[in-house]
DNA sequence: CAGTGGTCTAGACCACACC
DNA sequence: GTGTGGTCTAGACCACTGG
């Protein structure tokens, strides 16, 4: 029972008690939570506390509302995600892009939607592009079903100059890759760098990638150079936080660092 | 003013109003948004409503309350991770670890707690040790600061009889590497994997770390394996969300994923 | 129809930092 | 003291899904 004078309150003693039952296996992932009745009756408080303990765990993860069920224990299967899977070009004879040739094995059925436009690039793109206000990028706009459901966004933006009537701007797979293609039309790459953040999506983002509540998302972006240091291309993935292990064999020995003293 | 009758309830009304005005700049980083009195004024809403709203935008991460002075919108300064900043064992006159004398030139000043212990790890790390219930593991935990400020945790765990009698123990700083530590004592590491993944934190890494509430954590996990692929170590970093950009350069061409079609 | 969570109201008392 | 957000209560009506 709780207790009205702890230094915890009310609803964060609630939500201890069932954050510990997530966290030590005695509610496995899948299972129903007590309802809020529940919760008024055993405990003696307001549907509101109630609630206000069930929202800690929603919003720390653990707990999804499904109406009109009750609250479950969220479960979580993550897929690997390899940035560095594939660093050379795909034989030219290569049937289909990096995504649709790697997930099948899952058992799960890869797909893809696919939408070309012309855009000025947010910020963050805009900025990697060294875009000024006002010019356009090609984006080719991705999201990747994996068995039906969203698996990650995958956005491609390419300046303008650089990819006008190549098939880059055609709204169909590319098996050749972007890359060769780009450098068909003499763009080359040589450089790459890789930046990976972690924040709340946007409430585009949920809707675009049917997101839970609680469930925050790895941005990743991937941007080229030519040989000159310009920027050739520019990949903005959102990959929600609870579908992906993103993952980097460190190749060779010795190695040292972060764990390193 | 609100509707009654749209399609989006008037919480998300008053949310989508305020987080349209922090997304534009027209709210910029450390601006404080209007009372819950101005919005129950200004809505004509119950105060739980207003605060439902004001409450949706603390969970996404992009304000945060500071009683008794009302709600901000937070400010954002990422500082570079490199997990593959150092490939190679420090000469052996490193004067300090790899952290210590890197961040240095960010201009805030470094320093770090130290507690080591020997302790059931984790299941998430036992299972990278390969170890099973009941053995133990040596843990270095460490919070690095930046400025006074926490900036990540980095625990490393080893297994018990690998670091036995070794200096890995004492809880001091290590100035030749933990890993060459290892190499000394017959333990050279060959391989190494890095796991990241994203996740909301738990609440003893917000009391750890001091996050605010909606900001996830991503968890970088390296674990080091032997010659004959047995574990010799697994490093647990937590990284705050709004506090790191993870890098990683690419090295060569081609390069081809992800982007890849 | 019954039971679930989602939204909203109208009040109360509290802790805290600043004036 | 005054104003801020934090907690809690006690109710109301609604939407959805299942039996």
């Amino acid at each position: 029972m709780v207790s009205r004078s702890a230094s915890r309150s009310v609803k964060e003693q609630i939500a201890d008690e069932l954050r510990a039952a997530v966290l030590d296996g005695s509610l496995a992932p899948g299972d129903r939570l007590p309802t809020e009745a529940d919760l008024i009756e055993r405990h003696q408080v307001a549907r509101n506390t109630a609630r206000d303990a069930l929202a800690m765990l929603v919003n720390e993860g653990l707990i999804v509302a499904r109406r009109p069920h009750g609250y479950f224990v969220r479960d979580r299967q993550r897929m690997d995600y390899r940035p560095q899977s594939d660093l050379s070009v795909h034989p030219a004879d290569a049937p289909q892009d990096v995504f649709l040739t790697e997930q099948g094995l899952a058992g799960r059925e890869p797909s893809q939607s696919i939408d070309v436009s012309i855009v000025e690039p947010p910020p963050e793109v805009a900025k990697r592009l060294k875009l000024n206000p006002g010019e356009f990028a090609v984006v080719r706009r991705r999201v990747r079903f994996l068995g039906g459901e969203p698996f990650y966004s995958n956005d491609s933006f390419f300046p303008l100059p650089v990819v006008q009537d190549t098939p880059i701007m055609a709204p169909h797979d590319i098996s050749r890759g972007a890359n060769r293609v780009l450098a068909d039309h003499g763009h080359v790459q040589v450089k790459a760098t890789d930046e990976i953040f972690v924040r709340m999506p946007t409430p585009d983002e949920v809707k675009r990638l049917d997101l839970a509540p609680g469930t925050p998302v790895a941005v990743h972006i991937i941007t080229g150079y030519g040989p000159s240091g310009e920027p050739l291309r520019c990949v903005l993935n959102i990959l929600p936080g609870d579908r992906h292990v993103i993952i980097y064999d460190r190749p060779g020995y010795p190695l040292d660092q972060d764990g390193a003293e």
